[in-house]
DNA sequence: ATGTTATCTTTACACCGTAAAGATATGGTT
DNA sequence: AACCATATCTTTACGGTGTAAAGATAACAT
């Protein structure tokens, strides 16, 4: 509700000439340094990427029903219509933005997947920073999983989200000590890999629902989520690959 | 996309005396039957269960996106700001819809406790009864789990949700063979009822979300998501408590 | 220097949620 | 029987949203 209609405000700063930056100061390491250095330039020179920045701003601090295009302009500073040109349309800026979750996503795992070394610890290792990603990035999750509004067929999404997979179809193999293809899957295979990541997934997905708050409320006194993750794992684990 | 733009339709079907009934036979079986028989009264009648029924068919056709306060006002026939009256906002409605999700899916998941006697055999069917809700309303269990548009301080949706939640723990604690207290919970009590239902709310959720498409399409030929989740479970099962 | 193209803004429109006021039927009171 | 309070539904209105189309401006190639 903050910072209500600025409708034409950049542009009428700029018709006047005004000296103030609405949005000066951008990296703009390439071409045209000292064009005009100060004074906010028609062109922004990184709006993409900028964008993108401020998409990620207004998810985590508005949530996903205050992502909107028109949101996201106003947070970078340009006119509302700025997004379209470069996304196409919400479900695009929406997609790039879920892309980049599954980069950050898959970096974390990579990670922790490399930290132990113990075939348990690192099943434990992995599924402790799957739900510490989501926790700490609980708009980027659900955009990433929750939403109808992606579109998978964007290259970046789809290879981003692929990558997410192949990690998990691997520290699976990896537990079972055996390569898994890329093309066909055992049903064993496929309910190693289906149980933990529904797992993982299942509990993360409540914890952030608030569903869990109950059950975390009548246990004995300071237990915390990652103590009920472990214990929901310790019987899991062992018995049956987790990741 | 049907149905484009009928504003002031039925007032004006009504102002001009018009003998089609636009909203016609209703139940209306208490009082006042004989008054207008056929024209469509002022008055509806039945108005909120209707626009809650309405609001199902919008859900289920056009998605969690599609179902707005306007929609369902069109496919109950009435003004745009009638359902505003009976539920207050859109919060209102889609809680109230939540609720009767709830209701809906304790009632089979209750019929499916009392069909198997074994209790291997009872946990899978309640699996598989979870399961096949979700598929058979999608729309529903979207609403129910994947919004935070929910206002869980309603009555009706608090009560439903929390008998939802009683006969999951019931049954973790049947197969536990022990009673499970409303108040306090021990830490493997939680962590059997937070792996039942990570587990199964998870499976649920990837495959709405279609990420297990392309697991079930590398499976050999004619296997489906009930056989991937009874491999899942198959596994899990008997090792520890699935429900 | 000039024309092409990419980038960004302005304008416009339909749909949405919501509030407020008006219209109409119901029921109780006198 | 007349009357009024109330509940129910419609109309009107306003700001916000996505998106399309056209205009303005800067960068670039020639």
């Amino acid at each position: 509700m903050a910072r209500k209609a600025t409708p034409a405000r950049t542009r009428a700063v700029r018709a006047a000439k005004a000296t103030v930056p609405a949005r000066g100061e951008r990296k703009r390491g390439g071409p045209r340094a000292a064009a005009a250095s100060e004074n906010t330039p028609y062109h922004h020179g990184a709006l993409r990427d900028a964008l993108l920045q401020a998409a990620e701003r207004v998810l985590e601090r508005d949530g996903l029903s205050g992502l909107t295009l028109r949101a996201v302009a106003r947070e970078a500073g340009v006119s509302h219509a700025a997004p379209t040109h470069h996304f196409g349309d919400l479900t695009g800026l929406v997609s790039e933005l879920a892309a980049i979750g599954f980069r950050q996503f898959n970096a974390a795992m990579a990670a922790a997947g490399a930290s132990a070394t113990a075939p348990l610890e690192k099943a434990m290792a992995r599924a402790r920073t799957y739900v510490a990603y989501a926790q700490a990035h609980p708009g980027m999750y659900g955009l990433m999983f929750r939403t109808e509004r992606l579109d998978m067929s964007r290259p970046s999404l789809c290879e981003a989200a692929n990558a997410s997979f192949a990690g998990l179809a691997g520290a699976i193999g990896a537990s079972r000590q055996e390569q898994i293809s890329e093309q066909a899957l055992s049903l064993g295979q496929a309910a190693d890999i289906a149980r933990a990541w529904s797992l993982v997934h299942g509990f993360t997905m409540l914890l952030l629902d608030g569903r869990l708050t109950d059950i975390l409320h009548r246990l004995p006194k300071g237990t915390d989520a990652g103590m009920l993750l472990d214990a929901m794992l310790k019987r899991a684990i062992g018995q049956v690959p987790v990741a």
